[in-house]
DNA sequence: GTGAAAGCGCTAACAG
DNA sequence: CTGTTAGCGCTTTCAC
């Protein structure tokens, strides 16, 4: 029923090694050979089996992208498709496959991961945020499966990628403090993130280098990284206690402040985030200031990078481990 | 080096074939040879190859994503990560993998989906986005591989998932002529769209049944669905006509447009969008109402119809098409 | 209930 | 440059 190499191999009286051969443009075949080879597998309509080659070759040129457990948190947040994006477009060039990790509960995404892993369905695998306890990635860890985290996870050896967090959470803040600001507050939503330590980090660095103190109650955490949460607390607490500038670690606790500070007619200006990307035209429209991540590029690194490991890890080369940082551009309309 | 199902049969002197008919579970084999078998697999860290097991079986148990090429518009919208979320939840209960299609011209998507199809790596595919003349859809068509399609296709049988458009555009029309509106604009973005010509239609019947005729230039095309271009157009157009409401076919328009009657000091509670999903605890902050489309209920039906089909396909019955509609709310904080 | 044997469709030494 | 020969690890008749 279906052609195989086989048939192919007969019809243009090869063997099937050498259509193996030009499958895989190896340049030990004559150009004539190739070229007749060719001609009969468009004739006979042949196409490779994927999983025939990935059997025989143990290779699947496929990567698993690991998401965290599902919650409206990670789902909302213009991170995930961004930075899915980037890995894609690598991903692509490459001509590798992406395999999500599928799967809501704990115990499921560990399943199936293991299924990745242990079934041979990934040469390596993409994490989509970093936490430290994480069974998944201690689970990957412990196969030495060639990963790469988008993240940090100080002391935890991994190949990564990320941005420069305390470096722009400093910037961010020495901008709000340049334009005068001395009540600062940093919003930072869940503290045993990494990314939120970090960019406190340097939040509190650039108030130290200020001379100007953090309040008692000036980091809020404690809240899911979405909308209303973020707008609940606007009215209920930063708006009332006479903070003059804040710094949101996340982009969705952003927007929802902002929703407030919009309803009671004050300046966003004196607000800062981090975003996943910018839209170039909305410049003037932005009501305040942010970083753009450039999730697309930390997507797209992570995927070379990820490459580069499976590659060294074929040339059995010593074990480094790779950091690639990605820059990130303030935006600011004034 | 690997221990495969050989091992496992020696070790607990059975044949490979009764290894292989436990994994499956199968019913014929007596309990006590199961647990036995069992036992030996978990003491040696057996792990089924699934390569080898597509192969020898010929059934892959992996569904194909296809995204449309690559663009801010389909990234930046919450739809994707939202569908995506419930095609995920409905694949990873039913034990299928996901693949993503990856690919960013048009060229190289399709060459990607032959991959997928003709190189058996996948059983079925869903189509997040509904395109009339779509190459991507026509080979998948023409090779009769299973697939679903989210959106819709009028005269093209082919098996689908989507929400009413034309009733809930009528009925948000319907809400604003209620509330007094008179001058009312319909903001469609990409006319060539099919949810946006039966939103339109929908609208149209509203306007039609309560007597108002569409003024000229009242229907907006030829914008991406971006937050910008509502934002300009709002500004530019919308506000200094005299409309008195407004219908955004897209989310992102009418974020942007959203932006722009909040600088202006507007009353946004007369525009009305539709959404991919709905914050319950942000009812009160929206300015403005719209329909929850629902869209992780989308991904997740799409899922559930394909795999319908991939059943029915198997007991070889007969070649019906299925459509099924997914509800939407109407959120307002009147 | 279980075993033997024949593939699934391709790759990868090893020859020549 | 190309052919021969073994597999890759599993499923699946068909026997018994």
């Amino acid at each position: 029923m279906t052609v195989t190499i086989k048939d192919i191999a007969k019809a243009s009286g090869v063997a099937p090694s050498t259509v193996s051969r030009v499958i895989a443009d190896n340049p030990a075949i004559s150009q004539a050979t190739k070229e007749k080879v060719r001609q009969v597998m468009a004739d006979l309509h042949y196409y490779p089996n994927y999983n025939a080659r990935r059997l025989a070759s143990r290779k699947s040129r496929t990567v698993g992208i690991v998401l965290p457990a599902a919650s409206d948190a990670f789902y909302h947040n213009p991170f995930f498709p961004t930075v899915l994006r980037g890995i894609n477009e690598a991903a692509s060039q490459a001509q590798y496959a992406l395999l999500l990790s599928t799967g809501e509960g704990d115990q499921t995404r560990l399943d199936h991961l293991q299924n990745m892993i242990l079934g041979k369905q990934v040469e390596g695998l993409i994490f989509l945020y970093a936490s430290r306890e994480d069974p998944l990635l201690q689970f990957a860890l412990s196969q030495d499966c060639p990963l790469v985290v988008i993240g940090n996870l100080p002391g935890i050896d991994v190949n990564r990628v990320d941005n420069d967090n305390p470096a722009i959470a400093y910037q961010a803040t020495r901008h709000l403090i340049k334009r005068g600001a001395k009540k600062l507050a940093f919003i930072g939503g869940d503290p045993k993130q990494q990314f939120v330590k970090e960019r406190l980090a340097g939040f509190s660095q650039a108030m130290e280098e200020a001379g100007l103190d953090l309040a008692d109650g000036a980091v809020y955490n404690d809240l899911p990284f979405l909308q209303s949460p973020g707008y609940e607390l606007a009215r209920r607490e930063l708006l009332k206690k006479d903070f003059d500038a804040f710094v949101f670690a996340d982009q969705l606790l952003a927007e929802g402040a902002y929703q407030a500070m919009r309803q009671l007619g004050l300046d966003p200006s004196w607000m800062v985030t981090f975003k996943a990307y910018s839209d170039p035209d909305l410049g003037q429209i932005e009501g305040y200031p942010y970083f753009d991540l450039h999730s697309q590029d930390l997507g797209y690194q992570a995927m070379q990078v990820l490459l580069e490991v499976l590659a060294q890890a074929e040339d059995a080369h010593c074990h480094r481990y790779i950091y690639q940082c990605v820059t990130s551009d303030f935006i600011s309309n004034e």
